[in-house]
RNA sequence: GGAGUGGUAGUUCAGUUGGUUAGAACGCCGGCCUGUCAAGCCGGAGGCCGCGGGUUCAAGUCCCGUCCGCUCCGCCA
């Protein structure tokens, strides 16, 4: 009879310790590596838990110690034993390093094919082979740490929002209607409905909403989300969304409910104290500041707009020429340092600079002080800048010997994006990016309308439920791009952790906001008919936020990339090389969803 | 849709101005070995150089195309 059914495992392998010593054990797992001495042989044997090291010596146990002979790595193998330590042959490297198992019994319970890559931390393989054979690949400790810490981050936080906010966890359908709002769906045809599709969630949002006007008051749900875009590194086709809602609350009320989940949710992972209440930064100054609305806190190194103070002031042709057309000029100073070269400036910073629209990077070396006790600058911007000029910006910008200034100047957007990417880029060059320090911030104040000018129409910059702010109500009907709405984005260390808002309750202005939107009253109906039906029945106020699991695991696993928190992830392409989806199917499937192929 | 980058034994890589039989390390297989833990020693096997064209006396190397991975731009309310 097998070990399976006589000897129940006692112990996972990276349990053992000193203080089990003389305690027979069960124990099953991988065969990690195995070391044959001719007489005793090591195994070690991991599962998810550790390592374990087995010996088995010829004598008394000769069958064991003859099966031991045979085993290869990654067999799967159970051995009964005894507890007993390792005296002087201790190694410290593992936490059961202290002891062994003196093995009287080993069973092979399966064999296995040399995998395609070891199966060890720290191997730099083909990502393409890791992801054909992603069981495998989950076998290594660094990836299989991550989804331990995953299923305890979802049971801490169904804990917190559930038994200490009075959340419930509620679901909504995975097959909805596609609105052709936002990101592109994932469609479903109808088999019963020709010609008509079901759309996959990209997020649950008017469904939550719902669930207010229902009464149940805080809703709670660890959701799958699916967006049909190209991918990047933080961005899956399909990922889990923690998704929450909350009745009769103002911003400040969801806001200190997510804090306490974030200070939880550190303490417990990592060990770190999160001090609440968080920093709290609005739209406009963070791009004013950091030239985007995720900034990276921490490190300083802000921005300076120098518009003002630059237009009519300087030669520099290049400046000239952008506040003649218009643009603007911002600055990004710099302390001393010789890890920023002219290489850089000559070519990496252009180049990081480059794909956000920038056709350059002007810079401006800060020298000792000259005669007129002002400190000189050398480079491209130095020429034309007089000293009364260069004295006034030494102080705004708060220049030192051995300085730097980068200067970007075109159309705002061109160089808020380019100059943040620097400052990311200088920071990180600059020894600034620990990853063991933690700066979240609340973005606040969204503008609740952006301009679309390919066409020519005000879009929603957070989603067309976004409630603005009470006393911005009235310039609905006369200035959109003026109002700020009651939104909110949670960041950490430069990411985007999730972001929600105080949604609108009454129906006169919802119908005003999609007016704005340029949907008229039959098209806000025909998408939203249900969803404003509802509002006119007792619409209690209320908001919610998102947060982006997948992201939020990133951050506290320390992965650089989302493939590394979820189980089975898509390529760039969004297909699965291990079971190479998507595929073809029948005609005959075509045809029972009243679809054809399209000839290509 | 666009830009960049990579693809050579099972794996990670090297491979010169195009020039003998494409190498190394690890892994794998066999043998030896009773305290290893990156075990050690001896021996061995293992290659559609991503794929398809082209240039050339000669292509892993040069040119064109294509497929796949990754990073980024666009896109992601």
């Amino acid at each position: 009879m097998s070990l399976l059914h006589s000897n129940k495992r006692t112990h996972r392998c990276g349990e053992l310790r000193a203080t089990d010593i003389g305690t027979p054990v069960a124990v099953y797992g991988w065969v990690q590596s195995y070391r044959d001495h001719g007489g005793v042989v090591f195994i070690d044997l991991r599962d998810r838990t550790g390592l374990l090291q087995l010996r088995c010596e010829p004598t008394p146990h000769a069958a064991a110690h003859a099966i031991a002979n045979t085993v290869r790595v990654e067999w799967v193998v159970a051995a009964i034993g005894t507890v007993i330590s390792r005296g002087n042959n201790a190694n410290p490297k593992l936490p059961t390093g202290t002891v062994e198992v003196a093995v009287e019994a080993l069973e092979v319970l399966s064999e296995a094919l040399t995998p395609p890559f070891e199966i060890k931390d720290g191997l730099e393989t083909n990502e393409n082979l890791r992801l054909q054979h992603r069981y495998l690949d989950l076998r290594r400790p660094e990836l299989s740490r991550n989804f331990v810490l995953r299923s305890e981050a979802m049971q801490w936080t169904r804990q917190y929002f559930t038994a200490e906010h009075g959340f419930l966890e509620l679901e909504t359908p995975i097959l909805m209607k596609s609105t052709p709002e936002g990101a592109r769906d994932y469609l479903v045809p109808s088999r019963v409905h020709p010609s008509s599709f079901y759309a996959l969630p990209q997020s649950p949002q008017t469904f939550k909403q719902l669930f207010m006007v229902s009464g149940m008051d805080r809703y709670l749900q660890i959701c799958r989300c699916f967006r049909d875009e190209d991918l990047r590194a933080d961005r899956q086709p399909e990922f889990t969304q923690l998704d929450l809602e909350m009745s009769f609350v103002t911003q400040e009320d969801i806001e200190a409910v997510l804090e306490g989940w974030v200070a939880l949710i550190w303490q417990r992972a990592l060990g770190v104290e999160v001090k609440l209440p968080l920093r709290r930064m609005t739209y406009a100054d963070a791009m004013d500041q950091y030239g985007c609305d995720k900034p990276d806190l921490r490190f300083g190194l802000p921005l300076h707009d120098l518009t003002a103070r630059l237009r009519g002031r300087v030669e520099f042709r290049v400046f000239v020429d952008v506040f003649d057309a218009g643009g603007i000029v911002k600055a990004l100073p710099l302390p001393p340092s010789d890890l920023i070269t002219r290489k850089d400036l000559d070519k990496t910073f252009p180049a990081e600079a480059a794909p956000f629209g920038a056709k350059g990077v002007a810079w401006a070396r800060v020298g000792a002080a000259g005669p007129g006790g002002v400190l000189e600058w050398s480079g491209p911007v130095a020429k034309g800048v007089s000293e009364a000029l260069r004295a006034e910006l030494n102080e705004v910008l708060g220049l030192v010997e051995g300085g730097l200034v980068l200067f970007v100047a075109d159309k705002p957007a061109v160089v808020n994006a380019s100059l943040a990417r620097l400052r990311l880029v200088c920071g990180e060059r600059l020894g600034k990016m620990d990853p063991k320090a933690w700066s979240f911030l609340w973005v606040t104040d969204f503008p609740m309308f952006e301009w679309d000018e390919g066409a020519k129409r005000w879009g929603a910059m957070h989603h067309p439920f976004t409630s603005p702010r009470a006393d911005h109500i009235g310039l609905l009907d006369t200035d959109p791009g003026a109002i700020l709405a009651q939104a909110y984005d949670l960041v950490c260390n430069g990411t985007e952790l999730g972001g929600g808002s105080i949604r609108i309750h009454r129906t006169d202005v919802q119908a005003k906001v999609f007016r704005t939107l340029g949907l008229s009253d039959e098209e806000a109906r025909e998408k939203f008919g249900f969803f404003l039906d509802a509002l006119q029945y007792g619409t209690p106020p209320h908001g919610g936020l998102a947060i982006g699991f997948d992201r939020l695991l990133m951050l506290l696993c320390g992965a650089h990339s989302l493939r590394d928190v979820i189980a089975f992830p898509k390529t760039q392409k969004a297909t699965c090389l291990m079971s190479e989806s998507p595929n073809t199917v029948d005609e005959r499937q075509w045809a029972e969803l009243h679809i054809a192929p399209r000839r290509v």
